[in-house]
DNA sequence: CAATTCTTGGCAACCGGTTGACAATCGGCT
DNA sequence: AGCCGATTGTCAACCGGTTGCCAAGAATTG
């Protein structure tokens, strides 16, 4: 006759206690098995595939979790699944307010899904950004990227390891989340015109910008519906120092209204053109793009076309998810509205006295 | 005779390749180990002690390495280390400008020291944020605390398992990084005494929030120092519209002068007085804190109380990685001055016309 | 009641790397 | 030549969880 084995001598004892430094351990599903007298890979069932076990079996497991404080160590899991619960988010300019709440946007998403975002930034590099992106995704489930510089084939190259959602740009074969920016564009470019302007020019941002030829294209198309002449002016790059920089050439252009590639340029432009003595609006009209936080802040506040940034952050995260949980659909184009937020820097061209 | 095992046999297959999506799989150290023609754990120890090896071996390996593009794998390497080389950052309000430059400098102090920043947000919530908080620390090595909303004793427990420091707080026991306001709140109140002012209101924080009660301390010592009056006033959130709606009693106050808790207060403040024809800075010397972004956006642009922002992000960094890797000293308070940033909202008192 | 099918818990290999213990080899010394 | 200490590569257990396969027991069917 052999000795009935009781759980305790039967279970391997699995992983050596590793002592927190507070002197208590952390515990395994080792210990919950010892406890709740079952298989380690019963308790791992019981905990990551309920069904497959029964419920008495089930209830005396999670309640063994409990009382242990079970925490399951993702390290582990994520060596046999792959799977992390983690995704990375790679902007191009972390203090560029664009970027805010996009980040807010995924972060809110990101809370409601369960998932961990990590943040990186690019610092407007296309090498950066790739390097940085190849090491996200090592650890990271997926990726999203705001505004990426590297070109479409590098995009395309990493989506084929794991999901890759792109914010602001459309890439053929990858799901984006892209502003519809005619409809903002066209209602700016209609109010212009309704006040009397008549030539418009458009401040542009960085050469490599998808989005700068995006919008481009789109005041080029609504001014010549309005019958106004459109200007392209470049700027040295999208900061308020830029916007400062290039109020000369926007003088010397003989625009009356000014849109911009985005705010910070517009911010810049103003405070050059004010601190010249040029009123704003009575003798020039400026828009800006984005609508970021602090638009509102200069005298007279910006009116400026609102990117819904944070639906941008929030959408590309559920795509992102669910392209992860299977739900997803590959290359979807998510567009999201823009519109026209007017405020006091844009209005009616008063007769030169 | 025995045939020579050749290396190939030798060595024991270890994992089955694992393919990624492209159908080209990720190198492990088990195909190291056939190339060079070494055990797997000689691989280990040359990547991860390479002078445990001889310098042969170790070229061997290396070669190796670059050959197959071997990426090693954080799972399988935090899994029996528990060194993951990644840290977390939770800020109280991912949108508030404040924590963008302290994000900045984290992220740009992590990028330098070869570690991963993991971002989360309380939403100004203890609970949310303690929840956060433990979440994190199943996969972060430490974590940082910006103007942390929990109580000390709940900080100190987490720090008892992993390194925590903590931002714009003193805790006892825990490393911090807090800005020393009053060299800061000096320079104001000392230039606004210069100015003409006799009475100063202080705009306070939230009540649970320990730099407002810091900066309200620095505000009535810098004031009797000066022979100024001090009044508190206190406002219901720490944002724009929290600064307009306190517009009312700085009126009422009869203060011809204000320092507020952050700059959103000190621009909401400045908006609602300007609308309401009071002409800053004239009639009324606004001041606020912390020089965040936009706050040069107004019209006349924020004299402000500057936190070197970035500099608390890249300092908590610093004196948590130096305690992971074992150079650190606990309970370090590292202070980091401020300085009054000068610019239009601030003046000398006009007599009353 | 026996045969068959289904349910459910256990076994053990595995994920990819780390590392203590051990043994083989080498160089120096007597 | 033998001994001893140092060097260096190998063995194999381990980190904490997952899961294919298998077997035992329960339920169903003829």
């Amino acid at each position: 006759m052999t000795e009935p084995k009781t759980p305790e001598a039967a279970a391997p004892t699995g992983p050596a206690r590793k002592r927190a430094r507070d002197g208590k351990s952390n515990a395994t599903i080792y210990d919950i098995a010892r406890v709740a007298g079952v298989n380690p890979s019963t308790v791992s069932r019981a905990l990551s595939k309920p069904g497959r076990v029964s419920a008495k079996t089930q209830k005396l497991i999670e309640d063994a979790a409990a009382e242990l404080n079970y925490q399951v160590n993702p390290f582990a899991r994520a060596l046999p699944t792959g799977r992390t619960n983690t995704f990375g988010l790679i902007v191009a300019d972390i203090t560029n307010p664009t970027f805010f709440d996009i980040i807010r946007g995924a972060e809110t998403t990101a809370t409601l899904r369960d998932y961990t975002l990590v943040l990186a930034e690019s610092a407007e590099s296309a090498v950066t950004e790739l390097t940085a992106a190849r090491r996200m995704m090592t650890t990271a489930d997926g990726l999203i990227l705001a505004s990426p510089r590297m070109d479409d084939d590098e995009i395309r190259a990493l989506a084929r390891d794991k999901p890759v959602v792109v914010i602001n740009r459309e890439v053929d074969g990858v799901p984006c989340v892209v502003p519809d920016v005619n409809k903002g564009i066209s209602e700016a470019v209609r109010s212009l015109a309704a006040n009397g302007h008549r030539k418009v020019a458009f401040v542009a941002g960085p050469p490599q910008s998808w989005m700068s030829a995006r919008r481009w294209e789109g005041v080029q198309a609504a001014c010549e519906w309005s019958r106004l002449d459109a200007v392209r002016i470049e700027s040295g790059k999208p900061t308020v120092d830029g916007g400062r920089q290039v109020a000369r050439d926007v003088r010397d252009s003989g625009a009356t209204a000014v849109l911009t590639y985005n705010d910070l340029l517009a911010i810049g432009l103003m405070q050059e053109l004010q601190a010249a003595g040029v009123v704003v609006p009575d003798q020039i009209s400026i828009v800006g793009f984005d609508d970021i936080f602090g638009a509102d802040f200069t005298t007279p506040p910006l009116t400026t076309v609102r990117s819904p940034l944070g639906e941008c952050g929030s959408g590309a995260t559920t795509l992102l998810l669910d392209l992860l949980n299977g739900d997803g659909e590959p290359a979807t184009v998510l567009r999201v509205e823009t519109e026209l937020v007017l405020r006091g820097s844009s209005g009616r061209l008063l007769p030169a006295h």
